[in-house]
Order: structure tokens, then sequence, then C-alpha cells
DNA sequence: ATTTTTATTGTGTTCGAGCACATTTTAACA
DNA sequence: TGTTAAAATGTGCTCGAACACAATAAAAAT
């Protein structure tokens, strides 16, 4: 175990006080050439990590982080993160900071933006923000960062350079994944990609997910596989999509984008003969409840407990311990049957 | 925020020196009913989280944590362990602990033994163990057991009440994975189970994936499948693989229940007009080569990094935070294909 | 040469918990 | 009642970093 230097050796080392070593560290100037050479010179030959719980000790500062998310009365997708937030908040109790949740109803736009103006009258240190609606979340990430507040966001991928960190997943591999899957299951044969019930042009998710789904496929090129898309929105669903089925009897797969995977099992399962393969997203209990009676062959995961788990421990962890923050987190896309289900909620 | 209270607050509240508040903190006696009544009464009304940072300031006692794990460069499989554990290293650098590595031969015994002698004369205060050799395994803890050495295991389970803590997954439940997978792949036919290259009688992992394997089919019932097993050791591999398949020209699907897969997957390419479907664990690079060239439909992922990294942290956290250590945590059993396999590295 | 200004360096206190030691209070005994 | 022992309580220092402030040295101005 190679020695822990404090400033106090440091200070014995160059034969200066400890004050100036303090101020050589700090930049804070006031050192004269000769000292100023000396203590870098003993800086550069040893290893000196400050002591990260005597700094936090002096510091009284409190840190303020809020957190930004749809509330999941809403949509029960968004539960897990109020989780993940939790834990991080447990995990760091003790250390100076806050963190606060701010919930806004997902279907409102007005309800994102009067939840971001209550964000910045709190005037926190840092913002985590999942950035439901493109344009009004841009609008905020850049009046946080005008005030010298830091974002970061999840969930969704957005581009502007006023973001200090994303964490997620990368869609388009996750669209991959799931046409894997769909090929092992079926072979060949004819497959659609379902997009339920949100704003497609505004969905960039779904998007993607259908692009790396279909490059999975055009990839492969041995032409035993033909992909189609289905989109519909709520009110008129399940007679739409029967329709659909019915009039393309030679469907064999589907890849449903969102969570909704269940209102599509529940519509299949009504025909028992004919086995129609089907891939979704996320572990809500209306899909699992699919899942385990095998209507359902594979949800994919999102993890959305870790990504906000991570997205907020990353920003404590750099107020306490000044890490680095990075700049993009893709989290592994975990691949979920009726065996392993029960693992990922832990 | 609700108010973060100190010993010195407490001390004033209940009308007693803080003295006299550590003392009823740590139960160390020598207070009077009346004082240990009154601060009783104020811990009861307010919600007292010590301050972690001062506390480890002060502590200067440095914990030593050993931890025992199979040399790689005998069996790729323990690489990402060592970077698991220096990633917990790294994490709580700035901690008082101190966390070694020491490595052993995975096919000597005595190797194992040799190692736990060295680490009992290090004398540290956990150790942390890989225990691939049962009995020695169970020897060595009870010895750290009675010198007040906290032990703790991950990848193998074993049975002592020695044992503080075990990381790992349900093997069981991992083999019924692979049996709903190959149901999925097939739909019906013949399915061997394939154990290789170690000790079948001694390996309970073996034997617990294939009755978790067979459990999934048994409770099925539907008769579709027939699963034989098939155990053999390495010299004579080759040829006697090929000798069972060729005399079971029914096999459809394969389950490797070690890290072996790849020799299976050497074998049967050799003969791509027949696709066996072919189930096998973790993510070593020759696994991963036939993974991607598709004669490999699914790995297992036992996720040695992150068990050989919550072991690590879940022992420094005891020692640093005074955090439980929990018996038993299983960590999600992860399904890899030619998509998602490279999000497991990080 | 002496005072003033400025630059540089050193000292001492603080953060909260933990513990050794000093002090005070209470009980026990002669 | 006085003396001693035992129990209870309080005080003060430490850990390492940060920073205010005091002290010293060097340079500039008179």
């Amino acid at each position: 175990m190679e020695k822990i230097y404090t400033i106090k050796d440091i200070a014995e080392l160059a034969g200066v006080s400890k004050g100036t070593v303090d101020r050589v560290l700090h930049k804070r100037g006031k050192v004269s050439e000769d000292a100023l050479k000396r203590v870098n010179e003993v800086l550069a030959s040893i290893d000196y990590q400050p002591n990260l719980m005597a700094r936090s000790l002096k510091k009284t500062q409190i840190y303020s982080i809020c957190v930004l998310i749809p509330d999941s009365a809403n949509d029960p997708y968004w539960q897990p993160c109020i989780d993940g937030i939790n834990e991080a908040k447990k995990e760091f109790k003790s250390f100076n900071v806050k963190v606060e949740i701010f919930l806004f109803d997902p279907t409102s736009t007005s309800s994102f933006v009067e939840t971001n103006k209550k964000v910045l009258a709190a005037s926190p240190d840092a913002v985590l923000l999942v950035p439901l609606f493109h344009k009004e979340a841009i609008n905020a990430i850049e009046i946080y960062n005008s005030k010298g507040i830091i974002s970061s966001i999840f969930n969704n991928q957005l581009q502007s350079n006023a973001i200090k960190s994303f964490v997620g997943q990368d869609l388009f591999q996750s669209g991959r994944i799931a046409a894997r899957l769909l090929d092992l299951l079926l072979k060949k044969g004819t497959i659609a990609i379902v997009h339920i019930d949100e704003d497609y042009e505004n969905a960039i998710h779904m998007q993607e997910k259908e692009k790396g789904f279909r490059d999975y496929f055009d990839t492969l090129e041995n032409g035993k596989f033909e992909i189609k898309t289905f989109k519909v929105k709520h009110p008129q669903f399940k007679s739409t999509l029967k329709e659909f089925l019915e009039s393309n009897p030679a469907i064999e797969g589907l890849f449903v984008t969102t969570s909704k995977a269940y209102q599509v099992a529940k519509i299949i399962s009504k025909n028992p003969e004919k086995k129609i393969a089907l891939v979704g997203y996320d572990l809500l209990e209306n899909n699992l409840e699919y899942l385990n009676n095998k209507t359902i062959d594979f949800l994919i995961h999102q993890n959305p407990k870790r990504q906000a788990y991570l997205g907020t421990t990353s920003l404590i962890e750099h107020f306490i311990f000044e890490k680095e923050i990075v700049a993009e987190k893709l989290l592994p896309i975990d691949i979920v049957n009726t065996e392993n289900a029960k693992d990922y909620f832990s």
C-alpha cells in the first residue's frame, strides 16, 4: 500500500507551510516562483489524492439537483425512475446534496413548461430531465445553461451543446435486437412493425427502432423476410389492427416499438390457433402478464430505473467528488423472456 | 430539506454534553437512566444520520480486504473479475480500505490451499473468494471465521453459516432460461444437455443448470421435446461428441452448461446444412466469434465482472459506511444475442 | 534611512464524530 | 460527618482540507 500524502506532508517535503501548498493546489496565486516550483516538484514526484472526506466535511455548501420526470399516474413506465432516483438519494443522503423530484403530465406540453418554470424558481445547481417535448426541452435547457445550471437528460436523446450528459440506450441497436429475435423465432415470413399510441413524427425513438429493425433484415440479404409498417393511434386501435391482420394473413411476427405490446397481445391471443411471434418493450405489469402466458415472446427492457439512477448519481458525484460527467452513457439492452423477467426488479 | 442534526444538536436538545450523546449512540454505558432517557427521546423525535465524512475522517484504521480468484491465465472467464475488483478499488481509493487480489490456479487444489495460507498470513479484515474447491473452501472459511475475518463468496454457492454473503446467479433459473430459449427456437424435437470439461460430480453449477433445464420441459407437459444428457471431459471431447451427434441424428438443439460452447460450435459448424440450435454460457472471445457467425444462437451472461464488483463493494461499504452485508445477492441472468453482446462490456 | 505599500508566507480555526482524559456528582463506607 | 470509591458527565484534542487572518519579508515611496 503506497503512502497516502496529506497537504501537511507536501508542505514538509517542499519546506513551505500548508497554506502555500493550498494556494498552489487551488491556483490562488500569491506564491513566489521559488515556492511554486518546489511545491510542484513534490506534487510531480508523489501521487497526491485529496481526502474527499475532509473536503466535503469542510464545505458546507449544499448542492441542489432537480429531476423532472413524467408522472407515473399517466404512464406506469415512469414509476421505476422514481425508485432509481430515491435509491441515489438514499445512497448519498449523508453528503451535501439535495435531490428534488418534479413531476409533469407527459400528455401536456404546458405541464412540462410550467414544471420547468417551477424548477427554475428553485434555482438548483443542476437539472436532470426527460425531454419528452423536443422544442420546449431545448428551450428550457438553454435557459438553464444561461443561468449556469447544468442540464442532463435521460431516456430520450436530444441534440444541444447545452446538454452535459445523456443516459439511455442505443435505439437503433435496440431495433436490431428485436429483428434478430424475430429472425431466430421465425426463420422466414412476413413481419410487421407496429407503432402505437404516440405521435410518430415527434417520437424519434420509434423511428430509430424501425430503422435498426429494417437495417438488420437489409444486411441479411437473404430475402426470406418481408417487413411492413403499421401506425395507429389509440382510439381506433383495436379495430384497425384487427383489420390490418386480417388483410395481411401472411404476417407471422410483430414488433411493437412502444410499451403497449399488451394491447396487441390482447387482440392476437383471441386467435390461439395461429401463433404470431411478438416482441415488445418494457416490463409493465400488463406486458408481463402476456409474457408469462407466452403470447409475448420477448420483451426488451429499457431499464428506466437504472437510467434515472445513473443520471442522478453522475450529477451528485460531479458535485461531491468532482467526477467528470460522461457525455453519453448507453445502457445494455436487456432481452427478457418468461424466465428472467423477475430478475430485473431489484 | 429537513434539518441535518449533529451530535452537538442532540446534546443541546437533551441538555447533556456531546460525550454523553456519544456514549448513548455507541452503547458504551456509563450513562444515568435519566440522561439515557432524555437522549433517546431526542433521538426518537428526530432522524439523526451520523456524518460519514466526519466519521471516516476520524477513523484512521485502514481496513484490509483480500480477494481470492482463479488466475485468468488458466481460464479467460476470470479476467472480467479483476476488472470489476479494480473498478471497486478505484471508486473507493480515497477511503481507508486496501484491497488485494490473490490469484490461484483453478486446476489445482493445492494452489487454492496455498493461496489461502498466504491470505491468512496477511490477516485481513475480510476475504472475498471463489470457492471452486468445495471441501477446501469450507475449511478455509471456517479458519477465517475463527479468527474473526469476514468471508464472502461469489460465483459459486456454498452452504456454511460462516459465510457472510454470496453474490451470484440462480443457476436453476438459468437452466430454465436456456430451456425457454430452445423452446422458442425449436417448438419441438430432441435436445441434448452437454456438460464439458469439468468434474461433473464436484460441479454443482452444472447439476443445477440441468435441473432447471429439465424442470422447464417437465412443467411444459406437452411431450413435444425429448431431453438427453451428454457428459464429456476434454481429451476425448471432439471424437465423442461427433459420435454422439451421429448416433442421435434427431438432435436439433444443444445446451452447453459451461463456457465451452465454442468447442461444440466448432464441431457443428462443419456441417452447415443441418443447423442445430445452440445455447451456451459466457461472453468469451471464442464464444462471441461463433455467436456472431450465428452458430451459437444465444449466450447466457453470468456477469462475472459485476459479481466481483458487488462482492468487493459490499465489503468495503460494510467497513466504511457500516452498511449491512446482504446474505444473498442474485444478479439478473442476461440473455445475449449477436446484437446486444457488446453492450455487456462496460 | 525610515515609513508605507505590496508581496509572500505562516498560523489558527472550522467542519462532525470519536475517544481519551479531566472533572463533577453520587454512592458507599468508616 | 468525613473520606474514598465508583459512577456519571463534560472537555478538549484529533483526523485533512479550506480559508480567513496574522505575520513576516521584500520592494517602493518618502
